[in-house]
Formats: structure tokens, sequence, C-alpha cells
DNA sequence: TTGAAAGCGCTAACAG
DNA sequence: CTGTTAGCGCTTTCAA
């Protein structure tokens, strides 16, 4: 019949070259706008262009030109609200540079991360942004940038030298946490975080270039500050799961002495904490005190609102991206924007109810 | 800086075909798993090929094969954890039968919709799955599906014939929603939603073929059970940023005979209203009823536990993937998962408080 | 300014 | 089984 069923063939420079009466490298030079040519052919292929509904062929302008209009970004997990505002950063920031994204998630999974990595590359998308699930297995990002990729970090760093990163800068508002809890008066506060770290928290321990290193650090000084020490055993990490958060939760919450208090490390975090919470009848801040990390809406209109410490997640998407189109040659404003964490008192941090004074650690 | 093509060239299966002493075309075989290559080959290509660490360069393999293995999605707000997990669920689809996703964000801007779709086609994407921010204006749409294109619908639906289209279905859950309000003595019922129409809603009117359209009719269903009408201007619609959802709020909340409660068709919507309530200090149940579509998690979390009609947006996400795979020519389990809304009552429906009987509309 | 021709890396006939 | 030869749609020398 026509060449309806098969396939509607899009229109090539070649079929415009036809229409309008020139060389098929006129036509392109016309089309792409680059090159010299003439008032004359200009309007003509233009003319003939559109009267055919040309539209270039993006796959063979990369394949040709060797520079791709797309860009990587894998993240751990775009359900949470976290990377989606960093995504939206990312997206709104690269696109005014003509890119599109191309995004992949890794449920956390270090695996789906090498694969990810590898699929963006051999798509050829002109660079990679990633938030690391890991900072020590690393091998799948450094080679990809051995080979000449270019790739930023966002969130979450790497041990490996020479990666750029975007990172919000966590130490004061950390230090700041670990204050407003010590000056409440609590000593046996809890942190829980979704991090994936071997065994369990020792002090010292290497956690990797995360921003949850920086947030227990925070905290550490601050007790050091009062004087004190923090007891390691309440820093629960691997809380990825239902069951392990409410684990994590039973072990801070049902022990002899319980925590007073309670850091959440993300918004993921906090909802489970506040449901494990709720569900053994305690009340905030009068039984317990709750920080949580990502100031998001809802936060606010729980009761009773919580203390957080806010973000700027959707900058750090944008810088990320500029890092990254930076690397790739763009022109783009030098100014940084500052990714500073800043606390936010509600009203979910109290004073501890009285209670045995807890011996100091050891 | 960073060190170009030059340099690090990729290794190509000429390079690989060279090395292992074959043809191109045999290595070519070797490395794509297709044709006849003899076990002697195949062995000597696959050594040479990751001694040379060879990667495929898709962008290739697309052009001469026509086939493209990334497929565009175009969502209203990426932010909006509503459509975090639809994508979440399109991803983890597609991703099985080896595609990656190309996404683009359009702030629910019709010609940001416009030139995604473009682009997108651009970028030879093999299909588009999109929830269109307009069910009028679909030029765009229309063509790229003329021209060939696969593209399924989701979340939202066109007028325009013959397109795929996938969504929750709202009838049952939407005539519930009126049914637990009426039921609770409620008659002065606002809607709150963020979805652009033009001027104020009529009965009968056209909101297209968008959920809120079927919680609409669901509630208009349960007063007509109850001999009686809504009073449409108490739906208020444009309520897509801070400063027209605090005027909605206020025409609903500051008149008068004031509403009793509150309908929020989405999250983002409910968020901002609990705000509002709050600001007035209102109290739910007592002082107004709240109910909302979306089940995420803060929900149940704030005081009280809102009254929701939770959709399974995951689902949604992956049926429109399969229903795009399919039109691929993919072999999709033909079960579809079944996509039905179901209310979730919790304690934000109350009585309304003895008030002046509401005269029957005009 | 223009056009002819040579690729980019890969697959797909078509012969041996 | 294997190799040769064309392209896919575009950009880019290189001459004219």
């Amino acid at each position: 019949m026509t060449k309806r069923d098969q396939s509607v063939r899009e229109a090539t420079v070649a079929d415009v070259a036809r229409a309008a009466g020139v060389s098929k490298a006129q036509a392109a030079r016309a089309l792409g706008g680059y090159g010299a040519v003439s008032e004359q052919v200009l309007s003509v292929v233009i003319a003939a262009a559109d009267q055919l509904g040309y539209r270039p062929n993006q796959l063979a302008k990369s394949m040709t030109t060797g520079r791709s209009n797309s860009i990587g970004v894998v993240v751990g997990d775009i359900e949470n609200a976290h990377f989606g505002l960093a995504l939206r950063g990312i997206s709104d920031e690269v696109r005014r540079e003509g890119y599109t994204v191309v995004l992949v998630n890794t449920d956390e999974d270090l695996e789906a991360e090498a694969s990810a990595v590898q699929e963006l590359l051999q798509q050829r998308v002109a660079g990679l942004v990633v938030a690391p699930c890991s900072s020590n297995e690393t091998t799948h990002l450094e080679s990809a940038q051995a080979r000449g990729h270019a790739v930023v970090l966002f969130d979450r760093g790497i041990h490996a030298l020479d990666f750029d990163t975007v990172r919000v800068e966590f130490a004061d508002a950390a230090l700041e946490v670990g204050r407003v809890l010590l000056d409440a008066g609590h000593r046996r506060i809890g942190y829980v975080s979704s991090q994936r770290v071997g065994g369990s928290y020792e002090r010292g321990m290497d956690l990797g270039l995360s921003p949850v290193a920086d947030r227990v650090a925070g905290i550490e000084r601050a007790f050091a500050e009062a004087g004190d020490r923090w007891d390691p055993s309440l820093v629960r990490f691997n809380a990825a799961s239902d069951e392990a958060l409410a684990a994590a939760c039973a072990e801070l919450l049902d022990r002899p002495e319980p925590v007073t208090a309670v850091v959440c490390s993300d918004s993921l975090i906090a909802l489970g904490v506040l449901g494990q919470i709720k569900r053994r009848g305690l009340r905030i801040p009068e039984d317990i005190s709750v920080v949580a990390y990502d100031d998001f809406p809802w936060t606010e209109l729980v009761e009773p609102p919580l203390t957080v410490v806010a973000q700027p997640v959707y900058d750090m998407g944008r810088e990320a991206a500029r890092a990254l189109l930076r690397k790739l040659g763009h022109r783009v404003p030098a100014e940084r924007l500052p990714l500073r964490a800043h606390i936010v008192e509600r009203s979910s941090v109290g004073t501890p109810r009285a209670q045995p004074q807890p011996s100091p650690v050891r």
C-alpha cells in the first residue's frame, strides 16, 4: 500500500537537499546553521525542510560529531523526595545548555550502579552525574573517569581522589544538632541511617565521604565540647528496609536505658521512626525528642512540628550539573551556590524526663 | 582538561576484529551474539574484546538497526512524589527489556511538553510515555502518533481518539468519598485541585479525561444519591501555586457559610490545605474534615491521621510501560495489574458542627 | 559559496 | 561458517 504501515520514513538532509535542488552538504549547512550559506540557498532549504517536516536525527548528529546531547544521572532511589528534588535541579540546569537527562535508578545496589554507568557510557552520554552508593567500591567510577569520561559525584563522595564532588556542608548544622540536644539535657541520643555499613559503628570508624559521616561527627564534636562522649552503640546503620528500621528502633527504644532523643538521617527514616514511636505510644517531645534531616513540607505538619535540618537539595543538583557542564567545556556562571545546611527548630525537641544519670561510657 | 577522544579512543569492532585476526563482520557477529560463529572465532574475539576493553557503541547500533534502546518519559513535575513513584514503575519495567529512560520535566507547561516530545523524537527514542498536561491541546501528541511513533499516556487522558491510556479507576473510590462525607453530615464540601481549567467550575463542565474529572463526578453522584446537589462554586481549580492555593482556601473557608469538609486532589494540595487550616487555628475533624488523594506515608503521621484515597501509582507506571512495550512488539505478560483506587478511612473526617441548614442549591 | 566524497561504528545483505 | 560490501544520517575536509 502506501508507506504508512511500514514506517513513515523521516525526511533526511538528503531528501531536503533534493527537494531544494542543492547539494547535501549545503542543505546540511543551512539546516545546521554552520559553514557558509547564501541567503538564497538558506531560504530555499528552510522552505523545503519544513515542507517535508524535516527533523534532524540527533543520533546521527552525535555519531558524526562525537558529541552527545544527553547526560546520565544515576541515583539510588528516585522515589525519595531528596533525589527527586536534586534531579529537578540537575535537569533544569543542563536543559538550558540543550542536554536531556537519561536517568537510572539503582535501588542503592552497587552492581546495579556499575552496570548503569556501563550502559550510560555505551549510550555515549556526554557525562555522568552520580550519587554513589558506596564510597569504597568505586572501580566502575574510577575507570569511567580514567577512560576520559566526565563524571561528577553528588550527595555522597568517594575515597578515590580526583573526583569533582558536590555536597552540602553539614559540619556546622550537625554540631548545632548535637548542641541543641545536649543543651536540652539529652545524653542518650540515637542516630538512625539507611546507609549500608558493615558491622556496627565504632568511634573513628570510616564512614566514607557521606553526609552521614559529617552528621555523626558533628554530634560527636558537640559531646566533646560538653566534655562527654557519645555512646557509639546508639548509632544504627543499615536501616534500609522497614524491618531493619523497626529493629534499629527496637534496639534504641526498648533497651533498659532507652534513648531520650533520636536523630533521623533522612526523611524516609524519619517517617519510619515516627511510626515506631507512635506504635509505642510515646509522645514527642515529652517522652522522646526527634530531629530529622531534610526539611520537607510535611515535617511542619506533623504533631508536633519537627525540628529539622534544612538543606539546599535543589541547589545541590544544580551545582552538580554545573560542575559537569564546566567539565564539558561549557561556560557556566562562576559563582557557586552556597550549599550550607541549617537547623530549623520547631517543637520536637524537649527536655528528657528525669531518669537515672547515664554512667559515662566505658 | 579532560582527555578527549584522541587519547582514549574507544575500541571498535574493527579494532577487535584486527586484534583477533578475523573479519569485521565475524567480530561483530561474535560480539553481538547474532549470526553464525564458530567456537573458535567466538573465543578469540571475546578475548580480544575484553583485552581491548571494547564497549559497543549504542548510538551506532541504534543508527544502523533503526532500533533505539531508550524510551522517553515526560511528566509535569518530577518533584511530586506521585510522579516519582510512577516513574519508578516505568523505569523498573522497561529496564528489564533493556531500555533506559530519558526523562523530561515540563513544569506542567504545554509548550515545554511539546518541545519535549520533539526533542525526544529527534533523539530517536523507541517510544514515549507521557502524562499530558492538557486534554485539549494535544496536536504535538497526535502528530507524534500519526508519524508512527509509539506513545502511551498515563495518569491523564486526552480527547483525541486512538491513544493508549493508562489510568487509575477512580469512579468507585470517588463515590465512596462523597458518601463518607455525606453520611457524616457534610453538605458544603470543598474540592481543591491544581488542574488548570479556564473559568470556574460548572456542573457538567468538560474537565478532560483527568482523574480530577472522575473524582468530582464521584462526589456529584453521591450527592445525587442523597437527593441533593453539590454547589459547583465549592470546586476550586488552578491551585497550582502557593498563592493560588491560599486564595482557593480563603474562598472556601472564609465565606459566610464556610465548607465543613475539603477534598484535596493530591498530596501537594493536601500539604497546602493543611497549612492553611493550621494557620486559621481550625481543628481537624472538629472544625473541618479533610480527605486527600494519594496515600503517602506522612498522611498517616499527621494529627489526626488523614482519611485518604490510596491509588496504585507504581503499578500505573508499570502498566504504562507495559503498554508501550507491547506497542514496541515485546512480549509482555498479558494479565494487567488492577488499577483501582480505594479509600482508607482514618481520622480526619468527622461530623460537622451544628450550623444553619444549608439551603438547597438554587 | 558550493559540491563531492570520506567517514563515525555498527549491522545486514550477499556471496563464497 | 566467513568475508566483502553497502549503507544508516549527518558533518567535515578538500577542491572547485
